[in-house]
RNA sequence: CGGGGUGUGGUGUAAUGGCAGCAUAAGCGCUUUGGGAGCGUUUGGCCCGAGUUCGAAUCUCGGCACCCCGACCA
């Protein structure tokens, strides 16, 4: 895409009503806009991102046999009486004309439970695993952080249903490992903890998955030893001690809560009145898991991790284009370069802007963070080469421009390789 | 919801009772062109309401918005 085409523009200075790195970066980069606390619009940079981070989830569940819908975000009072979930204090709440009580959808349980059960009724019918990617709403009490807690954010919410206990843990384990797969694909696997928090009335703990960043909300007991993070809200349970190896030897990180999931039981199912057959004739209540990942929360934290002091330091999965290409003066040139790139299927943001200093171009081209940098001028041009540089490094190399092709296909290969997209 | 703070051109800031100024962005002209260019020029602003005062961006009261700390966060 050429530069001058896209209507987002960076900002030198980030607004003063953000504090949050993730949200002042986003913002001066022009990814993201908000328009008012905790609710943020996703500009065409941003919503590039966050398409890709999708489809690293579709993708990752999809592979653990999945199965996408998308589900109402209004919702009628009775299923919320039901499960007693009606007061809860998140619930935005509405009224129609004709006086009919709305809540807007802050979780799923309530609409996924009765639409599975129309389809469910013996043994032979299960498991079954659905998901969806949609916007949940939160009347959170104070909205904070950028898009690390807002009141209307995307979530990914995966529910499993199963015949037993086993089948639930081993399924359960399956979405654990497909959850380390999405935060390593997204850069931010090596600081990303399982961590055990409260589990409610149904199981001993949930499982939630912490990024170790400074500005996170949570604190975590981490064990050195076996890399398994306790949640400060239980960690006076475990008597401050690791629970798998007893090891006392923990330190504790603020971290931030990426992905939860849990084991619901039977809690929803009989809430619904929701049974099967098992293989003798038996009537049981079918067992529920839930499994969730805020996607805005998620680049959130990516950007907490991945930054300099000049701007966002995209990993090569989320960026929103392949490479950033610099004309510094000689357009002829770089305008075939950029329609070349195009044809090999590379994913270009061009700027193509003549108005603008080379000085100008690098600031930006930092700040935005693609991770690859191609600058042509005069003086690359004089040796029949582009400069290719990595973002956050500080090497330069010079590439004859026949040689082009080949070398990045060098550097992208990792990124083609995993561009399919559903 | 408790506590604290802040609202001034698009953005960032100054003026603390007496002519609303600076930077940046934007428009125009000329010059420049490898790390947010230079000169000239133009456009654009005191969150809303009430009060005090000869006079309010400034003081008082109320409202609204935003930020931070805490509580809350299946």
């Amino acid at each position: 895409m050429k530069q001058t085409q896209l209507f987002t523009k960076t900002i030198k200075e980030a607004p003063k009503d953000e504090k949050s790195i993730n949200a002042q970066l986003l913002i001066r980069a022009g990814f993201i806009d908000k328009l008012t606390a905790g609710v943020y619009s996703y500009l065409p940079l941003g919503l590039r991102v966050l398409k890709k981070i999708e489809n690293i989830i579709r993708e990752e569940m999809n592979n653990i046999s999945c199965q996408e819908v998308f589900l109402p975000v209004l919702h009628p009072k009775e299923i919320w009486q039901k499960t007693e979930r009606w007061q809860y204090p998140e619930m935005f709440k509405l009224k129609n004309r004709q006086g009919k009580e709305i809540g807007l959808g802050w979780t799923h349980e309530e609409v996924i439970t009765p639409l599975v059960k129309k389809f469910v009724k013996s043994y032979k019918d299960l498991p079954v695993f659905v998901y969806q990617i949609q916007d949940k709403f939160r009347d959170e009490l104070r909205a904070k952080s950028g898009l690390l807690r807002g009141r209307e954010f995307i979530m990914k919410d995966l529910y499993s249903f199963h015949q037993s206990d086993t089948d639930l843990e081993r399924y359960y384990t399956k979405v654990k490992k497909a959850y380390f797969r999405i935060f390593k694909r997204c850069g931010i696997g090596r600081q990303t903890f399982l961590t055990l928090a409260s589990g409610g009335a149904f199981s001993g703990y949930s499982h939630e998955f912490q990024t170790i960043t400074e500005f996170g909300e949570d604190e975590i007991y981490l064990c050195q030893k076996c890399k398994l993070g306790v949640n400060r809200e239980i960690i006076q349970k475990e008597k401050y001690q690791c629970p798998k190896c007893k090891g006392k030897k923990l330190v504790i990180k603020k971290s931030i809560e990426v992905g939860n999931i849990f084991k619901l039981k039977d809690r929803f199912s009989k809430a619904f009145d929701f049974k099967f057959r098992d293989n003798k004739g038996m009537e049981k209540f079918v067992l529920m898991g839930c499994y969730g990942i805020g996607l805005g929360r998620l680049l959130g934290a990516v950007i907490e991790i991945h930054h300099d002091e000049k701007g966002i330091i995209l990993p090569k999965e989320l960026s929103p284009f392949d490479l950033h290409l610099l004309d510094l003066g000689r357009k002829k040139e770089t305008e075939k370069l950029y329609q070349d790139l195009q044809k090999q299927g590379i994913k270009v943001l061009y700027d193509n802007r003549e108005d603008k200093t080379a000085g100008t171009k690098f600031v930006e081209a930092d700040l935005i963070g693609i991770p690859w940098r191609i600058v042509v001028s005069e003086r690359t041009l004089a040796k029949g080469c582009i400069e290719l540089k990595k973002r956050g490094r500080p090497k330069i190399e010079f590439v004859k421009i026949k040689h082009l092709p080949q070398f990045l296909n060098e550097k992208l290969k990792t990124l083609n390789a995993k561009q399919k997209c559903f």
